[in-house]
DNA sequence: GCTGCTATTGATAATGAGTCTCAGAACTTA
DNA sequence: TAAGTTCTGAGACTCATTATCAATAGCAGC
């Protein structure tokens, strides 16, 4: 059970009861760092012999990213794919466009280069969207 | 009606005839530099009286996104947006949350520091996207 | 310009991720 | 324990996009 405080926390924050179905789903987010869509969770869960719905993954899972617990990934196939925020630093992804494979960048001045384009037209940058679509050293 | 010569090279290199609806389709893409939705495109071309359906649009921006004549974004709100590519440059976009206004931008340092991200890892560039999802200085 | 072959079109059905509904279950507080 | 409230799950629903398939239009050869 990873980290219940900070589940805890935000339900609290939305006046949300702490109910298992919501820990578990959390939990199993937390499970692992790949990049799972809504119905991998849930048949996860279900594999595992939890009770829960899709409804309620879907519900559960809004909770967590709007309290920044969780980050939604479109990468354009239709499906949103969820990562947990347990470890905080930021990043963003790179995308075999054969293999689907995912992998993580992050650099200091595209980030700093970001802000000041949005400073620059007097804007408020609110989050960011930055995907590198390849193909890996595997599929070439 | 707008350069039927790149919509006829595209249709002759996929074996695909030339027809009034693909020329209408891709005059009508040409008509503005707004990033509109497939029934935006549907709606005015049915206004302008052309014989057109919902299908032949979608098939028709498929063959011009292959082409690349015309450029899709998935701005995460359900629907996705084109725009052409007429005007050659490159560039990313920057989204208002708060009223969905689409500003452009385009930095040669983060394009280049994407490569580099890339080629370090042995991999090879195809495509990117690049969002920066922002309160502009009308909606503050 | 006709003929015949084949690609294209459009009306409509189907798909599928995500959302909504609502009756019953599970909490909460008194 | 009882009343009031929130949660849950099954399934209906939405809506953008895709698939189906009979009718139509473009095209090559005559
Ligand atoms: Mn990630
Ligand atoms: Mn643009
Ligand atoms: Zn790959
Ligand atoms: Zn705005």
């Amino acid at each position: 059970m990873a980290s219940p405080n900070q589940l805890k926390k935000a339900l609290k924050k939305e006046g949300l009861r702490y109910t298992q179905q919501r820990q578990s789903i959390w939990d199993e987010m937390c499970a692992t760092d790949e990049h799972r869509d809504a119905e991998e969770i849930y048949l996860s869960l279900r594999n595992e012999g939890m009770s829960v719905s899709r409804a309620t993954v879907y519900r559960t899972i809004d909770v967590l990213v709007k309290n920044n617990l969780v980050r939604k990934l479109e990468l354009g196939d239709g499906r949103a794919r969820y990562e947990h925020k347990m470890d905080l630093e930021h990043h963003d992804h790179l995308i075999c466009v054969q293999c689907g494979k995912i992998e993580e960048f992050m650099d200091e001045t595209i980030e700093e280069i970001q802000e000041k384009i949005v400073n620059n037209l007097g804007f408020k940058l609110i989050r960011h969207i930055h995907q590198l679509f390849v193909i890996c050293n595997n599929c070439r």
